[in-house]
DNA sequence: AATTGACTTAGAGCTAACTCGAAGTTATAG
DNA sequence: CTATAACTTCGAGTTAGCTCTAAGTCAATT
């Protein structure tokens, strides 16, 4: 199956003005034209995509995405670049993930003070980020 | 104790450009000066601070930041606002976290097919983003 | 008295990631 | 044959969040 710029695009909850802003930036290399000169996607072309908004969604910017595909297509010589690369971005992820959950108590914790004052709301903070 | 603008800086892993930059967005109106016109820093003025940092690096817009810090000097009437803001700032950070989690599967699976084909460096993907 | 260093403001500049508009091409429906 | 819709490129514009520079003030040291 062959799909169009904005099926895409509607598939992956991006615009096409998006895809082809990646497209620009060197994200999609492998995406094929027909002979109006009109991107036609495949189901191969998925995968990478899927992987691109993990990556981009992760937080990995887009310039390394670019040399990440690069490297994909440069064959088995870039493969130990690769795997250093999902290593660190692991890491990043992992912290990612570690900063969220911290400060997240500090919201939970607000929450709790919040629904106390909410239903008996006496002497309320007015001034002061604390307790 | 009082704290000179470098010295928050340094605490908080901020440049002073920048927190003279949320000052300027309006997230700092209850920091002090002195009579040179420098700001003065208090302790309470740190829980602000790492209020500010919290909400921030949960993705939340400085502008969102300075209504919320608004809400707080205009008193008790604004209880419930700031209580709903954030439940839907909790609801966000959990969406945040659950998406990271599962886009940490994608690059723990690229991880394994990785390691394995790093050491077994034979056949790899030259064109394809999937397995 | 002069130098040094840390502060001040105002405002320009920068980067990432879009976002949009203009002008043009092509395939299909009427 | 023409109108419409969907695509194309190019390039300008936008937004958020800084980042930096210039020019100036002020307090403390030499």
């Amino acid at each position: 199956m062959r799909y169009t710029i904005s099926q895409v695009a509607e598939k992956f909850d991006l615009t096409a003005h998006t895809i082809r802003y990646y497209d620009k930036e060197g994200l999609l290399p492998f995406v094929e034209r027909n002979k109006a000169g009109n991107r036609q996607f495949s189901d191969k072309d998925f995968d990478w995509l899927k992987l691109i908004c993990c990556l981009k969604n992760t937080g990995m910017p887009i310039k390394q995405i670019k040399l990440y595909i690069e490297w994909c297509l440069q064959g088995d010589e870039t493969l130990e670049m690769r795997r250093q690369m999902y290593l660190d971005h692991r890491t990043e992820v992992i912290k990612q993930m570690n900063d969220l959950q911290e400060n997240l108590k500090t919201i939970d914790y607000k929450l709790e003070f919040y629904d106390t004052i909410c239903n008996i709301p006496v002497n309320a903070d007015k001034l002061s980020a604390g307790k």
